[in-house]
DNA sequence: TAGATTGTTAATCGATTAACAATC
DNA sequence: TAGATTGTTAATCGATTAACAATC
């Protein structure tokens, strides 16, 4: 479909579809590279740029068109087609994932749930199916799922990383506070989110220090 | 403390904490550059980098005392004091945070929950106390919180944040899908779980593509 | 046509990598 | 001392910003 896009390129596209999003539901029909840019926190250069490492959407004096450039994003994202979604760790995270409407709406459902005591979790996750991780091998082939979520500890991570490719997974959605390894078929998004809140702690005490000074 | 870090290096502060961490609890008493690098997968040289803008830990011809420099990140990281968490909003997110231990363990504890419907979560939340919203004026001053964690809808988010503001709170974790306007000496950090997923969704486009030619 | 705004090339800036002298 | 590995300077690479001609 399109060339090549660079990474901090697709780092944003989630970002460009968020707000042309809002911006079709405000009604607004097209939007220049300056007020979206004023939106976003960006340059409408560093806009222009972007937009035409995937193709010539605007029009010279009037900007982009809000709808077809949102919807070519999404296609760009493969949010065009489902890919469904099955969660290893029924622990709270696990949990929340799962029931989370939000995922489903966008193209990914979430088709069953694997913990090691699938009696405790099955009380409150109503409508999904769950099952004991010893049964992965059996199930998990016949779900049609393209995402393994892992939801676990840490020390497990890996070990479970390494069962579902077995199993023919090639992407994974990680939440344990891990940094695997993986071979190069296989795509890993890392939700590290201790990470994230030492980021944040970092900035309070550099806020702090610009306070004192 | 030390001079000025950039961001990229700071983005990369959680990951040496944490295999530094590993390392130690391995017995691992010194590393070099190389190994480092091996594990964490970057090069040899940017360690180096990274690690002399915040001062000289290394020995020619030893490399890094693991704990030294750990405890060095630890410290920049603002992670030597505590950071009192209150959350806002009771939806599945808001308690996945809540009873997730590690936080607290971490020197991020919550002292408490705010929502609309105190009833429904209270059962869920066992030692955490509970409060409505409407309250959140009269109590959070009390609480010495520094971080407000927001697990509300993208909606309510904004005004939550200006609300949150004005009761002297300066440091914001943010996981409502919504690009929030704030003041300068404000620090937020986002966690757009759609945006990683929708990223994820890239690149199993990609490798799909890979695969076919 | 005139005004606005894109598409695109060139300039700048910052981050990463390479190289090697310093030194443990 | 010899070998290993850092600290640091220089080279490269890529991303962002600026500028402006093309064009709606």
């Amino acid at each position: 479909m399109a060339g090549y896009i660079s990474d901090a390129v697709i780092r944003r596209l989630p970002a460009y579809y968020r707000h042309l999003r809002e911006l079709e539901d405000a009604g607004v029909k097209q939007i220049s590279s300056q007020d979206l840019g004023d939106r976003m926190q960006l340059t409408p250069s560093q806009i222009r740029q972007d937009i035409n490492t995937f193709g010539g959407f605007g029009r010279q004096g009037y900007g982009y068109p809000v709808t077809e450039l949102k919807e070519h994003i999404r296609a760009i994202m493969g949010l065009d087609h489902e890919h469904r979604m099955v969660i290893i760790g029924g622990g709270r995270m696990g949990r929340a994932i799962a029931s989370y409407a939000g995922f489903a709406r966008e193209g990914f459902p979430t088709v069953a749930l694997f913990d090691q005591d699938t009696v405790r979790i099955q009380m409150s996750t109503e409508a999904l199916p769950v099952y004991p991780v010893a049964e992965l091998e059996e199930r998990l082939p016949g779900m049609a799922a393209k995402i393994v979520v892992l939801a676990l500890p840490a020390e497990a991570a890996q070990e479970m990383l390494e069962r579902v490719y077995s199993l023919g997974i090639r992407a994974v959605w990680n939440f344990a506070p891990a940094d695997l390894v993986y071979p190069r078929d296989m795509t890993v998004m890392n939700v590290h989110l201790s990470d994230s809140l030492h980021i944040l702690s970092y900035r309070i005490n550099q806020q702090e220090e610009d306070a004192r000074s």
